[in-house]
DNA sequence: CCGTATCCATTCCGATACTG
DNA sequence: CAGTATCGGAATGGATACGG
């Protein structure tokens, strides 16, 4: 082992996202929640995952703090699972997957599920990294520095 | 098992596109690619993963048609690993990450790394859902459907 | 230097049974 | 309905040794 890592852990921000969020079913949870989805037995059934695995994922994701815990917003006396603002900041990452996979993952005519903007009826624009501009960023228009925020 | 999907597999893009690189390196093993690491031995310092998973997941990754396996650039008589078109999409996913990484799984003082504009030496934007028109969508501004694209 | 082959430990996952 | 407990199998990951 190169404990290249473990005891400062990474600096990377992706490999520390990707630790949270990085498993199989969590960003799945994430996406129903998305769609309002808030009880167990709604994430058992769109899933299809076995009932201690969920309740394991969402175990875990309540103690990130990407859930919360509340009362059913009906008058029945269960809890419900509801995205604190982390995991509503989980959208962009889940929508760009979404739309990578969509362009690489179907074959033209696979029936899929599409992203549609309420308002216009219009699927949601591409997502694309920019500049403070708004120009589109490649990988090589980018690169990576490590920063300490001293400077308050 | 609901073999809810097993056969037609999953109408969710963001599913298909996790079975494809939901595991626990190849997002990292694409984040260096965005970094101009080519080589095996050169992700193998990077990531101090073992060499026989790092072998698995390039291989995976070049069969899934992340990657390309390319003479190396200099006159050496090695491979090298250097992304396709749809490793290069990739870049909104991995930056969509790092951003939130960046935002919620950091103490305000510790150093981390952060993407930085080339041209303006600025950090880029923050990644967000936009309507067709250019503005930012949350979750609860979209909906989701089904599609069968035969309308050619 | 670039991997492959082997072996072992651990973790993950699914099915089932069970409790309140 | 909403979980917990348990168990076995599968996948994953790491260390090491080896071959081109």
């Amino acid at each position: 082992m190169l404990d290249h890592d473990s005891s400062h852990r990474h600096e990377c921000p992706v490999a520390r996202a990707s630790e949270v969020i990085g498993d199989r079913w969590s960003l799945l949870i994430v996406r129903d929640a998305f769609d309002d989805i808030r009880r167990f037995s709604e994430f058992q059934k769109s899933l299809g995952v076995a009932k201690n695995i969920l309740a394991a994922r969402l175990k875990a994701l309540v103690e990130v703090g990407v859930f919360e815990i509340c009362p059913a917003s009906d008058g029945s006396a269960y809890k419900e699972y509801v995205l604190t603002e982390k995991g509503r900041e989980l959208f962009p990452i889940v929508v760009s997957l979404r739309q990578w996979g969509e362009r690489f993952q179907f074959a033209p005519h696979e029936t899929r599920s599409v992203l549609m903007d309420n308002a216009t009826g219009q699927p949601v624009m591409r997502m694309a990294v920019q500049s403070a501009s708004g120009e589109t960023l490649g990988p090589a228009d980018c690169h990576r520095i490590r920063v300490t925020p001293d400077d308050v």
